[in-house]
DNA sequence: TCCATTCATTTAACATGTTAATGAAATTTA
DNA sequence: TAAATTTCATTAACATGTTAAATGAATGGA
């Protein structure tokens, strides 16, 4: 049965692969965010402290990029997370411009707190996906990702 | 080289599945937002536009479930995609709740002009990513999402 | 019929997403 | 070196994301 109107061309938006990204998204995400309410903290807290924990310390624009969160909606977040002792920040003494951050005690003790969790959170999916499936899933994705990297402006 | 702290047990954000599907959603959102912002909307509106043209009419729920939106950001879209001609609200006879909306004729003219740019956004994605991979990826994630339904909360 | 409950939507409050503009500091260029 | 440009962070303004609570309407028994 046609339900398409007119000429249209786009197509089912069940298989169109930008709805398809988010929906996998957000089922994905359903099974962590229960976690991270627990601990009173957001996904996109948990991306910058997990980003950190990733490094000695970082300026405010490579955070930003690694956890892909915007850099005006970071400068909001380093206020409140900084408040909280979860990060610190300090400014570059060779470059006025630059704010580094760095994961505070509390961040760090948090990550090694919810960190279990997810770890079980995610063994759990990863058993009902397959844990091949789940790593060519991965694979493809970041491969999907690359492909626009650096990509000039059309 | 070891970067992990002390006895943390999260993985490398990079091969993390929902960083994964973040960049990767970005990665392909960022070829089609300068068509969608040359048209004066945005990914939301784009996808309820998308949602309706597929349907005669449903109700407010039902859109925002297929759209993946939810309700609160659903009910303030509504006013402004109204005023501006895109869709049509109007109440069910039968259930005095429900808030049916449809598409509206400058909403199908939008679609109907912008589809072809998104198909030719689409064909060059899949050309880059080959059109197998890409209908791989589609099917898994569709596999993922669908894990996660219905899944009693935890 | 009344009442409690459930359901669909809206409102509220605060957070992030997004784009544009601003300010300050570094870099380039004339 | 001075001026122009670029870069990094912030601010502003408005949109959506998110959760909780409120409103209004249907529903299912006592």
């Amino acid at each position: 049965m046609m339900k398409f109107n007119g000429t249209n061309q786009t197509r089912d938006t069940r298989h169109a692969l930008p709805m398809a990204l988010l929906r996998a998204r957000e089922a994905v995400m359903s099974r962590f965010r229960p976690m991270l309410a627990q601990h009173d903290i957001n996904e996109q807290q948990w991306r910058v402290i997990r980003v950190l924990a990733e490094a000695e310390q970082l300026d405010a624009t490579e955070v930003a990029s690694r956890a892909n969160i915007l850099a005006p909606s970071l400068t909001r977040m380093i206020k409140n997370m900084t408040d909280r002792g979860l990060i610190q920040r300090a400014k570059d003494k060779s470059d006025g411009r630059r704010v580094m951050l760095s994961i505070a005690p509390k961040g760090l003790a948090l990550l090694n707190l919810v960190s279990p969790h997810s770890a079980t959170v995610y063994a759990k999916l990863e058993a009902e996906f397959g844990s091949e499936q789940t790593e060519i899933l991965i694979d493809m994705l970041i491969a999907l990702a690359e492909l626009s990297e650096d990509r000039p402006g059309e």
